[in-house]
RNA sequence: GGCCUUAUCGUCUAACGGUUAGGACAUCGGCUUUUCAAGCCGGUAAUCCGGGUUCGAUUCCCGGUAGGGUCACCA
């Protein structure tokens, strides 16, 4: 287990092309990819596409737009190629070939001869009998020669518990049951996962594989495969699961887990998901809980990946983008927010009020079509009677509104901002003594809203002119 | 059912065997304030249960309970 000094990380992230990625599988690229960036290793993209049956189309672009998004970048993969290419598991067949072969000659692989509804039918019978099912209870004594159709099966030579170490949980063991006679290579010629992984681990020379603790009890079969081959074992680092909002159960495609990308269409920050994934399942041990990706990869350590599961929590992931917003810089800000933003709305003042008031970009999409910020474009309408102050006489109100009105045609036009307005509208408040029956008519006067930001920010990005122009219209209504 | 694995506030988590069990999110209250948002301050809230080991267990061991995983010609 310890990291030989002189031996290069190289870690993959070893998708199947079966529709869009979730949480759960971003998080684990996500740990792979930062162990090899923070160790100067390779990262590897392998796509795992020996199921043709269940294959999507655009599976694969879908994934590596995904990656991407997040800034989660491969040194080899399909697209870019590398040392050891294809990186497509259904290019790669001479390989399984290959060892496939050997296993048979060093008697480790056998034909199946039976039909998968016979093998069905064991596995119903032991199911009934409330047994695991093992294909090795069933082994045929003279299996025919492998021919390339039949499926090919690994032999179990030494049923024995397997003991294995794991960089996240230490010492791990398992039955005997967990041993069984699998199928390398399947009766359409494609090998399956258990084999094929661990050829192209081999071949490529991965040095720790990450993955999720559902393959815990499939280990034993890959370390009977090392042995079989005389493969020296790689570094197993076993994620802890991601767990559904409930905490209850393993977060998957089927409980409702997200398209990875619906959140860059609802407007998360790539930095934020990195910080917000990063932390399930790990965190630095310090009380710093806001990181950049950076700062991420600097921390990153395995020791401490936790053992047990997280749940995803989307109030969490919602403040961590806030947080995130708040590390942006002005321009960069500015480029997010208009994109949600028609035309009319584009305008440079008013994206701070709209960053404060988010927790993730498409918010703003609401607002928009809510007609909340409406009014800084165009004169909002609204009742009259929304213009006085809990229950002020309408005259104090008209008397202060045409004060204001007086005292802000003094202010020098290039002078007309939210300071200045400020300090107007005080001393108008500390003569009358009454804040509110002079902020409240004021700020509806030029929002028309019950709930807007503060009048003297909204003044400045209306300039004087239109500023006037509407506490005279206020003016009129109560007239 | 077999095998494997996990267990600290509602949630994410921290705590060389010795802490008033800490922090964050959420929630509640207060301050600030014309409203909203933001900000600041504060409150409620946890070691699954039972045995051991120990002067002393959240921490180590055993058992129970509860959760999760797995037992495919899926990965």
């Amino acid at each position: 287990m310890e990291n030989n000094q002189t031996q290069k990380i190289v870690t993959r992230f070893a998708p199947s092309p079966t529709g869009f990625v979730h949480v759960g599988n971003l998080r684990t690229a996500l740990y792979a990819w930062a162990y090899a960036r923070k160790n100067k290793g390779t990262f590897i993209l392998r796509i795992e596409d020996t199921d043709k049956a269940r294959e999507v189309e655009g599976s694969i672009e879908h994934v590596m737009e995904s990656l991407k998004w997040i800034g989660v970048n491969w040194d080899e993969g399909p697209d870019i190629g590398g040392p050891n290419t294809p990186y497509k598991q259904s290019e790669r067949l001479d390989s399984y070939i290959k060892y496939a072969k050997i296993l048979i000659e060093k008697g480790f692989a056998y034909a199946d001869p039976y039909t998968e509804e016979e093998v069905e039918a064991f596995r119903k019978k032991a199911d009934e009998e409330k047994r695991p099912f093992l294909y090795r209870d069933h082994r045929p004594e003279n299996p025919p020669v492998w021919n390339g159709s039949l499926p090919l099966r690994f032999k179990v030579k030494d049923i024995k518990s397997y003991e294995w170490n794991d960089l996240v949980r230490g010492h791990l063991k398992a039955g005997a049951e967990a041993l069984d006679d699998f199928i390398l290579i399947k009766g359409d010629g494609y090998p399956t996962y258990n084999f094929a992984h661990v050829i192209d681990d081999l071949e490529m020379g991965v040095t720790h594989i990450m993955r999720g603790d559902e393959f815990i009890s499939s280990t034993p079969k890959f370390l009977s495969l090392y042995d079989a081959l005389e493969i020296k074992r790689p570094e197993f680092v076993m994620l802890p699961p991601i767990m559904g909002p409930d905490g209850k159960k393993k977060l998957g495609k089927r409980d409702g887990a997200k398209d990875f990308l619906e959140y860059k269409k609802e407007g998360y920050l790539p930095s934020a998901m990195i910080n917000f994934l990063a932390f399930i399942g790990w965190n630095p041990g310090t009380e710093k809980e806001i990181l950049t990706p950076e700062e991420f990869i600097e921390l990153f350590d395995l020791k401490q990946i936790h053992i047990s599961g997280g749940s995803f929590n989307e109030d969490k992931l919602n403040w961590i983008n806030k947080e995130h917003i708040k590390l942006l810089p002005e321009n960069d800000l500015e480029k997010y927010v208009f994109e949600w933003l028609p035309k009319e709305l584009q305008i440079k003042k008013i994206v701070p009020i709209i960053a404060e008031r988010i927790y993730k970009f498409g918010e703003i999409k609401d607002m928009v079509e809510k007609g909340e910020l409406d009014f800084f474009y165009k004169e909002p309408s609204y009742d009259k009677e929304k213009l006085i102050y809990k229950d002020t006489a309408k005259e104090i109100i008209l008397k202060n509104l045409i004060n204001v009105v007086d005292q802000f045609s003094k202010i020098e036009e290039l002078k007309f901002d939210k300071n200045e307005v400020r300090t107007c509208l005080d001393v108008i408040s500390l003569e009358t003594g009454k804040k509110g029956e002079v902020l409240h008519p004021v700020r509806l006067a030029l929002s028309g809203l019950e709930k807007s930001p503060d009048p003297f920010i909204i003044s400045e990005i209306l300039g004087k002119e239109e500023t006037i122009s509407r506490l005279n219209k206020a003016i009129l209504l109560l007239s």
